[in-house]
RNA sequence: GGGUCAGUGCCCGAGUGGCCAAUGGGAUCUGGCUGUAAACCAGACGGCUUUGCCUACGGGGGUUCAAAUCCCUCCUGGCCCA
């Protein structure tokens, strides 16, 4: 596989160092890295591009290193953000660099039996916490002036802003990120680091870093671009603000599913590039019945089943799609207890009892109880507004709920808005 | 340490003694149209035992018949000076 075609296909490349390095990663055997910043135990949909991309570069015969941020993790990246961060503390920092670890030998072959190409999976804190200060400072910071730094797109917002500041202590995170390169460089003759568009300022520090420690120019840099719904939010986020996560538990596979097969139709050809594996030709089919047959949503079926497939198996994209299907073709009340417990296996349950039910139970209580409202009064507003169905028919008014409502003895299903259902089962 | 400005609902931000559960924008939610999109249109958006009551404008205390608004104090942050 040629990388530097099929990456300008894909659109992969936002920024390059140096334009020959993508020739060198076509040859393969160049050893590249990306960091991952531990902020939360689990990767989500964002990361997904970068750890693809390292994937890409493995199957391409280069050897890739996953840098899991345990030291920088304890600094905090001010790259583009509004706002200091709240410093993490050790044990939540292990538990993160846990979670991604196990996330990543997914995606990546960390085998011997991948020869040259074996993946390493890596951590700065083995050699950020053993830093002294004096022999950073002298042997790292002496290399940049402060003038350079504060040139920096990714901290100028918060160097202009006037109500908030940026401690010292996020300002010398670029710093860190530096000499991360400059040791994998030294270490593991590690020559490419990629990143999103955002980490452009702190990976031509390290290959800055590099030239001027090893005299060499051997560190170069690739950034992908930023993915950026309609609105300009990032891709990867719910409408409520909420990460898609890559672990079943935090994102199940069939809302992952369900995510992606709602992607809008002007977003759909970049996902395919950037989150598949599809051959160039079939996504340029794909690109084309967009256009023709927008309502079958092709493109989108595809790239939901092909990234679940990715990270949760073949089966639960299929199980996910079956579910759907289900779910928003048929009416729920005929469906047999086997399929009925599938399609909502994602949804929220509670228990109650069969003689609760049977005295019969006020509706806007039991939105609440489903905490499909969190309060009455939100309770009430759903119901006004249309917006409440009992096993996926509407209730339109304030009415007590009974036993004739229940599906085979003992489920009934109940949905708020067009997607937010929760299941109940009769004890 | 000194000076100064600020802290309002999810976010931004108006309000500077009663007409304030608090203008406006964004986000979100529900409905409509659709393709389980986008855009667009309409409505909702603190809680409750809902013609009323309770809780809320950084925390605590005070003045007043009455405070988001005035005073004191503390906390937090920005900027300037040292």
């Amino acid at each position: 596989m040629n990388i530097r075609d099929d990456w300008k296909f894909r659109g992969l490349v936002h920024q390059v160092t140096d334009d020959a390095v993508l020739d060198r990663l076509s040859k393969g055997g160049v050893t590249a890295y990306i960091g991952f910043d531990p902020t939360a135990s689990s990767l989500h949909l964002g990361s997904l591009i970068q750890i693809l991309n390292l994937r890409r570069l493995q199957q391409a015969g280069n050897r890739p290193i996953a840098l899991a941020g345990g030291g920088t993790g304890l600094i905090g990246d001010p790259s583009f953000k509004a706002v200091e961060r709240p410093l993490l503390n050790d044990e939540q920092l292990q538990e993160n660099i846990d979670g991604i670890r196990s996330q990543l030998s997914r995606f990546l072959d960390f085998s011997p039996a991948a020869g040259k190409a074996q993946g390493l999976l890596l951590n700065n804190a083995d050699w950020l916490t053993k830093l002294s200060l004096t022999d950073f400072l002298r042997d790292t910071g002496k290399h940049f002036t402060v003038n350079q730094m504060i040139a920096k797109d990714s901290v100028k917002s918060r160097l202009d802003r006037d109500d908030v500041g940026i401690s010292f202590t996020e300002f010398t995170y670029m710093l860190l990120q530096a000499y991360d390169f400059l040791r994998l460089n030294i270490d593991h003759d590690c020559t490419v680091q990629l990143g999103g568009s955002d980490q452009w300022g702190n990976i031509t520090m390290g290959t800055e870093l590099i030239r001027k420690i090893t005299g060499k120019s051997s560190g170069a840099g690739i950034t992908s671009p930023l993915l950026l719904k309609a609105d300009g939010t990032k891709f990867g986020k719910t409408e409520s603000g909420e990460n898609v996560w890559l672990d079943a538990e935090r994102t199940s596979p069939f809302q992952m599913h369900q995510y992606l097969l709602n992607a809008d139709d002007a977003m759909t050809p970049l996902l395919l590039r950037y989150f598949t594996f599809l051959d160039h030709d079939t996504i340029r089919s794909l690109d084309d019945a967009i256009k023709s047959a927008p309502q079958e949503r092709a493109a989108q079926r595809t790239l939901a089943n092909e990234v679940v497939a990715l990270v949760h198996g073949e089966d639960a994209a299929k199980n996910a799609e079956r579910a759907g299907e289900a779910l928003f073709s048929e009416e729920i009340a005929s469906l047999d207890e086997k399929t009925l417990l599938q399609v909502v296996s994602d949804a929220p349950s509670s228990k109650m009892t069969r003689s609760e039910l049977s005295a019969g139970i006020d509706i806007v209580d039991l939105l609440v109880r489903c905490e499909l409202a969190s309060s009455k009064g939100e309770a009430r507003r759903f119901l006004e507004q249309g917006g409440v169905y009992i096993n996926n028919q509407r209730v339109d008014a304030a009415q007590a709920v009974d036993t004739k409502s229940i599906l085979h003895d003992r489920y009934m299903v109940v949905r708020r808005g067009r997607k937010q259902m929760h299941l109940v089962v009769l004890a």
